[in-house]
DNA sequence: CGCCACTTTGAATTAGCTCAAATTCCGTGG
DNA sequence: CCACGGAATTTGAGCTAATTCAAAGTGGCG
């Protein structure tokens, strides 16, 4: 279990290079400097705040809205979602996390935690204690460094969400979802040509504001133009021949009088 | 210039209670706790820090995307308006800041922001280094605490927009929008019964996900509604009688067959 | 006073939603 | 191993909320 996860250098032996993609080949060395770093992270933490490790399961909640706030988390493997409530009941899932992804900012104002963070997937979290964290940044300042930093992402990675929900349509925020997906995927290490879908599509468009249905149309609309195709079995199997061509979607369906897909 | 920001006490002493609202009086107790709680988190910064003051007018930047980061900033006054620049040039309002909020936070993980962060008035923003900031923690703690705070708020704020702009209706955005913008000048100890909005339709349709058209229009229907109505001259004042009447149209919007709005 | 940017309102269009039905997948129990 | 049932997915058809396009109104400011 997990080792695919535990050992990220032996997930890129094992995965060929795509015919000729010069661009892939030059990913595939940024990414190794980005699981690099989050290996480097993820091995000072340990050293320094030895933290509680748990085993979560696709459905357990690693914290809950509403629940004192004292601890932060680090995702060691697996995918987590990040689920909101409102004060009159509207839910959405409103953040996705990877390895090497804090959870837990959202407790840090009010002494709560103001949303639910779940597991989708089997999974190892870390778990320390916030004020045991602060104790130790101050023996180690690259600690503080790496929690703003943290931090810091999720901020830009909640604007950029914003951004792809109000400027993006239908198709072209899917394909942005799938895109972030791989780069997420990418930055842990994990391959990125063939991905697994945590979410149903009900899940995927609550996450990107629409319903499942256009969801299931854009994705049948990316497979028709090849951008994407499914595996033989199971419609949760994606493969992604060429991430970039994604990006590049997404950019077409930004020009004016765009054909887009039909 | 700028006494109506720098004298919230004073603000709130020219300003009745309107007329027979308990729960607006219970509103303003609750809004001087959290102005009290702005100000003394200024005045613990402008001791340990001695940060830049700097007077900003509508449309100046305090600091723009690929800057180099190295100072966060705090709002004393004014308003601004963060916008964020996608790779592919898509442009949108990604943030509001107000009395007491910071900035820069997006600059911290890579070095350089990534937003541009735009005075929408005149202000006063104070500046500081962040590594003079991490020295000052060092001695005062509950420096620290504020800090983060302040960012776990930001990642907060950032997600009620994502669940706004995805689960409610255009009508229901902007009244949620303009409760918003309520809550945060009582936060400050301003008034919020006349607000005046700084930006433009297209402004904040941008910033909602939707065109200044149907921003218009549902300011219309808001105001047909009696839920706001516009000063005499002008429509960028706009007068909210009641502000909890807002949040209680958003609930009626969401009601399964909801006449809503004509 | 007149220009210009902003706003409002209307009418036609459309992207995405709702409703509905058929299909596929997967776990479970025989 | 296979049959069955529920959940997820796909696809179609019609509908609606929001957009686009257009035109007229308003206000601020030199």
């Amino acid at each position: 279990m997990l080792d695919y996860a535990l050992s990220p250098a032996a997930a890129s032996r094992t995965r060929p290079f795509p015919i000729g993609a010069w661009a892939q080949h030059a990913d595939a060395v940024s990414n190794h400097c980005a699981s690099r770093e989050i290996v480097d992270t993820l091995a000072l933490l340990r050293d320094t705040l030895a933290p509680q490790r748990r085993v979560v399961h696709a459905g357990d909640a690693i914290y809950q809205a509403g629940e004192r706030f004292g601890r932060l988390f680090i995702l060691n493997s697996g995918f987590v979602k990040i689920v909101g409530t409102s004060a009159d009941g509207r839910e959405q899932v409103v953040g996705l996390k990877f390895r090497g992804d804090w959870l837990g900012f959202d407790g840090m104002a009010n002494g709560e935690y103001s949303c639910d963070s779940i597991a989708m997937d089997t999974g190892e979290i870390w778990t320390f204690r916030y004020d045991a964290l602060l104790v130790a940044c101050a023996r180690r300042p690259e600690l503080l460094t790496a929690l703003h930093a943290a931090m810091s992402r999720e901020i830009g990675r909640d604007r950029d969400s914003l951004m792809s929900v109000c400027t993006l349509p239908a198709d072209a925020r899917v394909a942005e979802f799938l895109r972030h997906w791989a780069e997420s995927l990418a930055r842990c290490g994990l391959r990125t040509d063939q991905i697994t879908l945590r979410m149903t599509r009900a899940e995927i468009g609550n996450y990107l504001g629409m319903t499942l249905e256009t969801v299931s149309r854009a994705l049948s609309r990316l497979a028709r133009a090849k951008l994407i195709h499914f595996a033989e079995k199971g419609r949760r199997e994606i493969c992604i021949p060429e991430v970039d061509a994604l990006a590049a979607f997404v950019q077409t369906s930004l020009a004016p009088a765009s054909p887009a897909l039909q």
